[in-house]
DNA sequence: GGCTGCGAGACTCG
DNA sequence: TCACGAGTCTCGCAGCC
């Protein structure tokens, strides 16, 4: 491989231009290199790498203003490229938006032909690294010796040798990954998940983070006081239960600090304290003893401290993880950029950090704080929410085929309703479970508890392949009781019970399981535990892909409907956030809504509901 | 004595 | 409650200077 660095202009024309006049220069890895900023669009792009399989360059913009000149010019060579081969494109996409180089996620001049290298690792070895430095060494194209982090050549600065070498070589293991993953794929039978939906989706990732959502500081600032005041009262209603009291210190400024002499987060305090109330505490399923959730309901209403720490608790989970956190977050632009990581899974879902938008809390009425309030759409903007109906059973009729259940969907049967009737022996006639039954409002809301109860007590946990066990140790019932509900169940939806059948025997027969859209979960050791997330991926996996396909079509709308500017913000797994211009925002809940319910084709529906407002929870359908 | 790294436990979400 | 899939926080311990 001939390598060059190119520090002007000049130079980096003199070598691209011929490779361009060729035709060598339509298929190329690049790697962009930046320098972090404290936040997210203030990274200085500071060199690009390319490498079409023959050539390498690295061209070195550090010393470079990014004159229009410059970035007319790059704009020129990636308009240029028919194909664009990077590790963790997302990325690189982003940088070269925010540079200038390419105007949008939408940019016409820029292909959408593209190889991502990160997501192809992670296609052919879900279990595996997506790194590039792991690859090399795994693909046999670096020696341990060869790899270099960033640790070692970041003292030398930016146009030193020792980072050109490191900067192009990036460049050239993608090039030679997208080769040998290229060839996998295809043995693999991965081309159609690869370039029809995580290809596409590549661009929605970097819309996900450059759109990122607003963030209201006074609101956070309103709960925050609220919390800290209530965290003080719970503390000091906790301490007079143990008869104790808190010192008090006080400022420079005379303000007063509240030290308390017990660390109420800490559990092995906690253990001693409950102890000493007389009160017993449960072994856990380790054999520890332990003071979760599961302790404290089982003792709540015993003692008043027990119902107080449990306030205690929730209030300084959202202090502590989320309102005081989540200002560390916010950009110049006042709004949230989390990451989305494609690869972060093994079932295929998106995963999300920096912050985790993903487990926001819900409005948390015992302690009246609600964090979703104080994500907001801009003024002159709404928030677009829209996610599917009962999207994991619909998954489940369509990896079973169950007759019963796609009767059910298909007639608009209630499910749960049905499966709770059948087995509590509930009483309601066959007709009144049809949501389009005159009586069957009336009597849901009559065996509320009971549906409540089988919902998610039996038919959900049955996708996680659930036991007898943990179905008793849910409901609170007898072992015998639970596994009557379970078999009521597989009466009722008797192919559900097969396809768990034949997950088992692909298992051992196999070693991995696939999911709709071809993607593959591995498992070298056959277990209980395997044929559970065996089972669970193949309903869970096939979501994931098919919020992919449903977020595609979405991003098609900004450049159906520019006048809309239209943002996607979020994807929590089976729902999609987006801010549109206020005037437009009913429309595009509709057309979202439709994006969703054709991204597949299902034996049965496929329905989402949607809804709109100025805040993220007020927005929830 | 103080700092850092790490695992365990707890909690958030779908 | 916690089976399936995640990320983040705090505590408390081990190891180091």
């Amino acid at each position: 491989m001939n390598r060059t660095f190119v520090t002007t202009l000049d130079d980096f024309k003199t070598w691209v231009e011929p490779l361009i006049a060729s035709g060598q220069f339509t298929k190329v890895a690049f790697d962009t290199e930046s320098q972090d900023g404290l936040n997210w669009d203030l990274a200085r792009l500071v060199g690009i790498s390319f490498c079409n399989g023959v050539e390498a360059c690295y061209f070195d913009l550090s010393n470079l203003d990014l004159t229009p000149d410059v970035i007319d010019y790059l704009r020129y060579v990636f308009g240029s490229i028919k194909k664009l081969v990077a590790q963790n494109f997302p990325y690189d996409l982003k940088t070269l938006i925010c540079s200038g180089i390419i105007k949008d996620v939408i940019d016409t001049t820029i292909t959408r032909s593209i190889f991502d290298t990160m997501t192809a690792l992670h296609l052919v070895d879900e279990n595996g690294s997506s790194g590039l430095k792991e690859a090399a060494l795994k693909y046999k194209l670096a020696q341990p010796g060869d790899i270099k982090k960033w640790s070692d050549v970041k003292d030398y600065g930016h146009s030193s040798q020792k980072f050109y070498d490191y900067a192009i070589t990036d460049s050239i293991w993608t090039w030679q990954l997208h080769e040998i993953l290229g060839v996998r794929l295809k043995q693999l039978g991965l081309l159609d998940l690869f370039f029809k939906i995580e290809m596409p989706f590549q661009f929605v990732l970097t819309e996900l983070e450059m759109s990122g959502l607003t963030l209201d500081l006074q609101r956070l600032g309103d709960i925050h006081n609220h919390l800290q005041e209530l965290r003080l009262n719970y503390e000091v209603e906790m301490l007079e239960c143990l008869g104790r009291e808190h010192t008090i210190q006080k400022t420079l400024f005379g303000d007063p600090i509240y030290i308390s002499p017990v660390n109420f987060r800490s559990s092995p305090q906690l253990i001693k304290v409950i102890g000493g109330l007389g009160l017993d505490i449960p072994l856990n399923k380790d054999g520890k003893l332990s003071v979760g959730k599961k302790t404290l309901l089982k003792l709540s209403g015993k003692h008043k401290f027990i119902d107080t720490l449990m306030l205690y608790k929730t209030a300084t989970k959202l202090l502590n993880g989320f309102v005081d956190k989540l200002p560390n977050h916010c950009c110049r632009d006042l709004r949230i950029h989390p990451s989305f990581n494609n690869t972060g899974t093994v079932t295929g879902r998106l995963s999300c950090s920096n912050p985790n938008m993903q487990q926001l809390p819900k409005n948390k009425k015992s302690v009246g704080a609600n964090i979703r309030e104080c994500f907001v759409a801009t003024p002159g903007k709404k928030l677009v929410v829209a996610d599917y109906s009962g999207q994991e059973l619909r998954g489940l009729t369509e990896v079973t085929k169950d007759p019963g259940l796609i009767h059910d969907f298909d007639k608009g049967k209630d499910i749960h309703f049905t499966t709770a009737n059948s087995v509590m022996k509930l009483g309601v006639p066959e007709e009144a479970l049809y949501d389009s039954h005159p009586d069957y409002e009336s009597y849901k809301n009559k065996f509320k508890v009971e549906r409540d109860k089988i919902k998610n007590g039996v038919v959900f946990p049955i996708v996680y392949g659930t036991t007898a066990m943990g179905v008793s140790a849910t409901l609170n019932i007898s072992e015998t009781k639970a596994q009557s509900y379970i078999d009521g169940f597989f009466k009722l939806y008797p192919k559900v019970k097969d396809a768990i059948q034949k997950t088992i025997d692909e298992l051992k027969t196999k070693h991995y399981v696939r999911n709709l859209a071809g993607r593959y979960r591995r498992f070298p050791d056959f277990s209980n535990r395997a044929v559970r997330q065996a089972f669970n991926f193949k309903i869970q996996g096939y979501s994931a892909d098919m919020i992919r396909l449903a977020a595609i079509k979405v991003l098609a709308l900004k450049s159906t409907y520019p006048e809309w500017c239209l943002k996607m913000n979020l994807i929590v797994h089976d729902e999609i956030v987006c801010e549109v211009n206020e005037q437009y925002a009913s429309e595009t809940a509709k057309a979202i809504k439709e994006c969703m319910e054709t991204a597949v084709k299902l034996c049965i529906p496929l329905v989402a509901d949607v809804a709109f407002a100025g805040d993220y929870h007020n927005a929830k359908p």
